[in-house]
DNA sequence: ACCAGTGGAGAACGTGCGTTCTCCGGTAGT
DNA sequence: ACTACCGGAGAACGCACGTTCTCCACTGGT
């Protein structure tokens, strides 16, 4: 197997098994054996845990703004979309909240790659915002909306949190 | 020492460690030796870790929605209120998010007592607020901009996402 | 066929922690 | 004063898990 296979293979069991069930609930060996890589490998190519984590974090934000890009995209850059791409991502079968989020809560004191790369996921999303829509003061608006959907979807298990904050950005986007 | 008075110091430690650190990150051992109450004791008190977490919820879920109450009661029941009163939150000295949100990130399948204690104070809240705005939908929106501010308040650390929350609810509030 | 080296499987190690157990000092009742 | 018990301090236990180590099968070159 080669290195980059092996990677692939370890971030991709990584962030199945993180996402679903909490990073502090997988144990290295689990992610071994989802991966099929030994555990000699896994920590050539990720020294410590906390090294695996930075990495599900960090391809797991460039997967998920890219999906949400091309959705939005594809609808003419409407920044209502994002919301539409909320209710489809909220009615996934494995959705259980925003993977950044639920890893702040998950540590108290993050390591600081850990710490960074949440921190820049949310800065990534909402300068993508910034530029979706006219005027920052909306476009934050927006993020706290979006970010607020996200949290009760997880909690409440309802979809429809992101038709309840669709509506409220329609009256800000019209207003703004 | 009575009954009663080592299960709030145990709650009290408990929601100073738990809070500040994460649940996760807290020690059986650590609440012992805050709360000056004997592992013996402690275990009489909560048979297991669980019920100590629950407990704590609880008792937070409690005493935050009734810090909000009367803030906003004192403001003559004026939605906008909320958010005065989330950013007096956000710049606390300790503030670390929402105990509820963090609690769920930090457990991907919570005990069942768990769960419940989180999704009934979510509850509560939306409860608290349709009843604090005429219309359920001006009422959910408001939640999400409550739980997002809360959110990227604390990922980010700038309280002032309580203000900008707040500019949105406005504007919803006049159009709804 | 032999040998060096690579990589995998899984044992082993150390630590932290939830929970339980042991022991002992103090106290109340006689 | 003696005894029976209650509660506290902290040791002990069992387990899980991050990380490292050991051993061995296999491969490629001669």
């Amino acid at each position: 197997m080669t290195p980059t296979e092996a990677t692939d293979r370890l971030l991709e069991a990584a962030e199945e098994l993180f996402y679903a069930h909490g990073v502090q609930a997988v144990g290295m060996d689990a992610v071994r054996a989802r991966s099929g890589v030994s555990l000699k490998r896994l920590y050539q190519t990720f020294p410590a845990k906390n090294d695996l984590v930075e990495a599900y974090l960090r391809r797991r934000d460039e997967r998920w703004r890219a999906s949400l890009r091309e959705f939005v995209h594809a609808r003419g850059d409407d920044p209502l979309a994002v919301f539409d791409w909320l209710r489809n991502w909220f009615s996934e079968p494995g959705f259980r909240g925003c993977a950044f989020i639920n890893s702040f809560g998950e540590f108290g004191e993050p390591a600081p790659g850990v710490a960074a790369a949440i921190r820049e996921h949310k800065d990534q999303v909402r300068a993508y915002l910034r530029g979706l829509v006219s005027g920052e003061t909306v476009a934050d608006q927006l993020f706290s909306l979006v970010e607020g959907a996200t949290v009760l979807a997880a909690i409440t298990g309802n979809p429809g949190e992101a038709s309840t904050a669709r509506e409220a950005a329609k009256v800000l986007l019209a207003q703004g």
